[in-house]
DNA sequence: TATTGTTATACTCTATAACTATA
DNA sequence: TATAGTTATAGAGTATAACAATA
């Protein structure tokens, strides 16, 4: 059964019907535009139920992954300021899903570890948006979402790190 | 020449070596990843040099490209508040770059148009960005440039508009 | 001197509520 | 009663500066 939104013009906004032509070759536009639907997939599926901003999650889940992670370390991965990591970092200490443990040798480091808490609410949180996103976007095929991922990910590793 | 940046392992962050296993298949995820790339493209082509923020511009281009298009039209091709609509354009029409028209037969609308500077503006603005985005995401080839925004335009247009 | 992490603070962006005017 | 647009205001998110402690 096909969308009917699949009767689309390609060259207009999905919302609005706008012309959109000289925006339609910008990576940075597309990136926007399909933001708009992750963001409210995330918003609905992890968001509301379990009280995680979009950056709050996305720590919760590299320390959950990445065990004994340094807060600088976690701050270049997601492009954020050191301040912001902290109070990111906070709230979850605050709310019993990480640890701060004090590094051995460094006595000005620290690891980050998940709590048993934070480690289920990060699979259950990650389970939950993976199945929003594979049903929200039920117009793309299993083939193309890789080939999408894929490219992000090449994307992405244009940054300087 | 390929950059040593393509040896990186799969599935891990461009910046900071973290594993990202589980969030590899996030599209949200990666949206965000691949965003703070363009992002920073655009601060460097658009963001200083005209003091255009990145939905200011968008306002503007899509403006240009839909002589006559009312305020709301415009805040649901981007998603956002009609309030918000209404500052960006204040300031797009502070600077004399667009123009608010009276409807004819509506007098509770208007139509907005881009002055010949804001034009001229849009186009400048345009053609930087795609150039700085060519030339910062070198290593991702014309078609599959291509078919990323293709796979990012299908994913826009899952959205309830 | 450089690095890890923090506090304090200001700025930008966005959202909600309440309003005017018109249809 | 619904719509187009605005104003006022509060909240979320991010940035900079200055700091403490340690390497």
């Amino acid at each position: 059964m096909s969308k009917s939104r699949s009767s689309l013009p390609a060259d207009t906004t999905p919302a609005g019907r706008l012309s959109e032509a000289s925006l339609h070759l910008l990576l940075g536009y597309q990136l926007a535009q399909a933001s708009i639907v992750t963001n409210a997939v995330f918003a609905e599926q992890v968001g509301a139920p379990f009280e995680l901003r979009p950056v709050e999650y996305t720590v919760l889940a590299l320390i959950h992954e990445n065990p004994d992670v340094s807060a600088t370390r976690l701050a270049k991965a997601l492009a954020v300021t050191a301040p912001n990591i902290a109070a990111w970092i906070d709230r979850l200490e605050k709310r019993g899903l990480v640890q701060r443990i004090p590094h051995a040798t460094d006595r000005r480091a620290q690891h980050l570890r998940t709590t048993r808490e934070g480690a289920a609410l990060a699979r259950k949180a990650t389970e939950s948006v993976l199945a929003g996103e594979q049903d929200a976007l039920g117009s793309l095929s299993q083939g193309e979402r890789m080939i999408l991922v894929e490219l992000l990910h090449k994307v992405a590793t244009c940054r300087g790190g």
